[in-house]
DNA sequence: TCCCATATTTGAATTACTCAAAATAACTCG
DNA sequence: CGAGTTATTTTGAGTAATTCAAATATGGGA
């Protein structure tokens, strides 16, 4: 029996271990998870892992392009299994929740900055900063 | 005498210290330096300081808005004069080495994103990612 | 010049992550 | 199906960047 995550793992080369297995599924059901975060859900299925092992684990998924890692200023490394699809992150900047923004006006006006100062650009990352929805209610 | 370092931070409310003209400074000819890196500057003229201390001034200097703080994923935060401006940056995706990259196309374009999940944008951020002059000579 | 709120110093702690050696498990091939 | 090879995980230690907090020092108003 070869479910699609084990297929997935396979297809780009990585061993279907119950580790990664369970790294993906815990990513597809709570994308913007840190690696502690991760960790918590990982480990109640499989008791013997460690912070360690996720780490590498996200390394090598993101590595291999089954994940992709996000970085906001000020938080934790972030994992989403979104990938290849250029999509951008609203976070609120009160409480760190994170949002996916799909791309901005269609075609990518981003990735054409005026002057670059020589650097030839590869791609381009926007984060929006503001505030979320419980948060602006919560001010009330 | 009152220079205008000096004059800027009792603008905001600051005392002109030693230490934070000397961070100014040296912010003012490297922007985009690390913590780090001014320390190693600034500790040539004030021996007694530390890398505590600068971190400490470097804060007080971004609460205040004399500063910016940028932290591209990956890199410790960087530090900047250039505030009010809403610049953005290009980063060297093999040195790490950075640029300003002015406004986009002069209006804001990345501030009206399609779909926001509910959450009230206030700033946008881009990063743009590629390869420096230098690295890109050094490929050849 | 004196005072005291504000800064800095000093030292310790924390967070998130990386590195590396040893143990284990997945896949391959006979 | 079982053994061997090699990828992966485990375990333990180490690091970089930053934060916290108590003690000391200093800027600038009175």
């Amino acid at each position: 029996m070869e479910t699609d995550t084990e297929q997935a793992l396979r297809d780009v080369g990585l061993r279907a271990t119950a580790g990664r297995v369970a790294v993906l599924d815990a990513l597809a059901s709570m994308p913007h998870s840190n690696a502690d975060h991760v960790f918590r859900v990982v480990s109640s299925a499989l008791p013997t892992t460690s912070i360690q092992s996720v780490h590498n684990i996200l390394a090598d998924l993101t590595m291999a392009g089954l994940s992709r890692r996000v970085e906001p200023a000020g938080s934790a490394s972030l994992y989403e299994r979104r990938v290849n699809d250029n999509h951008h992150h609203v976070v609120c900047s009160q409480c760190g929740a994170i949002a996916d923004v799909d791309c901005v006006v269609g075609h990518t006006p981003c990735l054409s900055p005026s002057a670059t100062g020589g650097f030839t650009v590869q791609t381009a990352e926007v984060t929006f900063w503001g505030v979320c929805p419980d948060c602006t209610s919560s001010a009330a």
